[in-house]
DNA sequence: TCTTTTTACTTTGCGTGCAAACTAATTGTT
DNA sequence: AACAATTAGTTTGCACGCAAAGTAAAAAGA
């Protein structure tokens, strides 16, 4: 045998790129680190595109709605919506019928900014080699796997 | 034609979990969370854990190799480096031939919690509903996503 | 009705992740 | 040798991401 100090029974990695978890993490961060210079266009961080893009799919949602949305938490979320209000991209109302409730509405500025920036997407698609197919499996696998991992 | 506002050319999605993007970022997010409480056993962030997976694979490594094989930022491991080092998990050493090199050393005590947050990763893996061979596969996308996202 | 519980959101604290600017040591060039 | 360019690492500033604690309004129960 060897002289390792200790050979696992858990099979040893040869590199970081063998785990799963690895490369996922991984992935996501080279994922916003590549939109980053295209969302700068739209003075957005990947976090905030993803409100825009939630509130371009249900405007006057409130803030729970977008964290279910967004699979963001209320604490990470309330920052980047007061960011993005900040902004002129959005307006806070408190709910009329419940005022614990913050309604989210979208302003004219932030309406302009839809095509612009959902365009982006298919700049940063067109870096990428893999097939249509496959990302649509690697989105299935993700999807699943958050199912997973939110118990 | 219905009354929709645009009809865009660029498919409109019915919901956020239509894009890749928003999977693996949900699922990256999903994947720190879930190791938390495990990783709390060991006094560990999940940064912190590829920092020190790394070096378990390769001690004596300098920042910058870390940095290559964490694929993370020299600005964001020094900090990491630092934080485990007050924790006494691995010790930091000027290079004698390169000054500028600081090379990373575990301590005993790091090499000590190998085999429980090694470990570690199984307990993940078994809330995981997702077939082995899928795994591989969502590992080898995300690689090759990952070089490609890289330039 | 009064109280308890739940729900919606905010705030705080901590640890990233990274661009940008900086320091210092080494290498390359003339 | 002198100077420019490169490399290694640190620091700063900003924006998350989230647990935990706090506030306030609504719903549920006694």
């Amino acid at each position: 045998m060897s002289d390792n100090q200790h050979v696992d029974s858990t099979a040893e990695t040869l590199s970081l790129s063998d785990n799963v978890c690895f490369a996922l993490y991984t992935a996501a961060n080279a994922l916003v680190r590549a939109y980053r210079p295209l969302l700068q266009q739209c003075d957005l961080t990947y976090p905030q595109y993803l409100v825009m893009q939630a509130l371009w799919l249900q405007d006057g949602a409130s803030l729970t709605d977008l964290s279910r949305a967004t699979k963001l938490d209320l604490g990470t979320l309330t920052p980047i919506v007061k960011r993005l209000e900040s902004k002129q991209l959005l307006a806070r109302h408190v709910d009329e019928h419940d005022e614990r409730k913050k309604l989210i509405v979208i302003t004219a500025e932030g309406a302009e900014l839809k095509q612009q920036a959902l365009a982006l997407k298919q700049v940063l698609l067109s870096k990428v080699s893999v097939s249509e197919a496959k990302l649509d499996e690697l989105r299935d696998l993700c999807l699943v796997l958050t199912e997973d991992l939110n118990r």
